[in-house]
DNA sequence: TGTACATCAGTGAACGCGCGTTCACTGATGTAC
DNA sequence: TGTACATCAGTGAACGCGCGTTCACTGATGTAC
């Protein structure tokens, strides 16, 4: 049904307007950031008339906010599916420095691939879905802050991060590599080759191995 | 002059409507970051009608342009005073390393204490100043990218840094730099003491000077 | 020192725009009998 | 299986808002004679 243009909709009923919002407001996200999530175009690429996007959402705000929150786990998709592909050689401490890479390599990668979204999900609250200590809904998948969380405390376990280290150390790694894909997505780095890319990736995880 | 409001001011012309609008600008983007920077605004608080703005700026962005350098000259400047107040020990690589730390340390006191200039000055485009390879008016003052290469020369000349790390090492400087500063504008680490916000820096300066 | 004049900084009024949001409505759907 | 009715998702029309920007103007200032 999404995508719908008035009149071309069969019934009177949108049939999933609250999901048809949502996929337009993260399409306007995608390639305009969090200021280009305009209720009045979501309604339009939906088909339908302005105001009945209040049936679904209180505000242009709870939308944008639905919508961050669709970017954020969609963050947290890209950093499961590189975990995924990391074989388990059976060396404890490489896996555990290869998770804690992977995660950070999925972050810049999400940063560069979809900027728009990258910039929805950490605009005006760095790190919304980050804040620790906030309780998590039972059963909610695990965010991007949570991962890498996971992939630390897997490193004290493996022996490859001191136990005294850990602590705020989410925060540590979390700054080079947001700060990283910053420069990548607008800052200077922004015209990047694919391997240049690759390299200062590299290293900079290196520093943050290295500086942990 | 600036702030007069019309009526109250003296004469029909204004005396320096550009640096009043200007300093508009710059109290607008203070208290508001980038998005603050409103055209009409800034005439209002010049005590001016709107369109006289045209005279200085072509531009609502123009505008915006004009208060982002201000806002990177400030923290420039708040840079070079960390530098000044560091004590030549006479140990070149210990001063070397302060000068490093000192610059991370002055941009994320910075970021804290400036939020609204410090979006302003990398808001659409990370380090607007800091692109490299771009040429500078002579005589104009280095800007923060240029501050943090010369720190890090100093390090490379007083054997703190391996040469061969150096292309590249500002990105990876000002990534953890950056990326802490995010977090502590509007990220998890917003509600940090005082104290709490040193340690934080100075693990973050520990990584970065570890991991160069 | 005094007058005529050109310059151009700021005025006054208006524009079109798209936005978020509110109101009273209508008609398709599902449910109870 | 058929009918009456309540629900509530989407309609239609309108609001006020503040924005950036354009136009033709006016009058203070500095300069040339």
């Amino acid at each position: 049904m999404t995508g719908n243009r008035r009149g071309v909709r069969s019934t009177y009923r949108h049939g999933d307007l609250r999901r048809a919002l949502l996929d337009a407001g993260i399409a306007l996200a995608r390639d305009g950031g969090p200021d280009a999530v305009v209720l009045r175009e979501a309604t339009r690429r939906a088909g339908v008339v302005p105001n009945a996007a209040y049936r679904h959402f209180a505000s242009r705000d709870e939308l944008l906010q639905a919508v961050r929150s669709e970017a954020l786990a969609a963050l947290a998709a890209a950093m499961v599916s590189e975990l995924r592909r990391l074989p388990d050689t059976g060396d404890p401490a490489a896996f555990a420095r290869a998770n804690l890479r992977a995660i950070g390599a999925a972050y810049i990668a999400f940063a560069q691939r979809e900027p728009g979204l990258f910039r929805t999900a950490f605009a005006g609250s760095a790190a919304a879905a980050a804040k620790p200590g906030e309780a998590r809904p039972v059963n909610a998948a695990p965010g991007p802050f949570e991962l890498l969380g996971a992939a630390l405390d897997l490193n004290v376990r493996a022996g490859t991060l001191r136990p005294e280290r850990r602590p705020g150390a989410e925060f540590l790694a979390w700054s080079g590599v947001h700060g990283l894909s910053m420069l990548v997505i607008d800052g200077p780095l922004r015209r990047l080759t694919r391997s240049d890319r690759a390299a200062v990736t590299a290293a900079l995880l290196d520093m943050v191995e290295k500086g942990l």
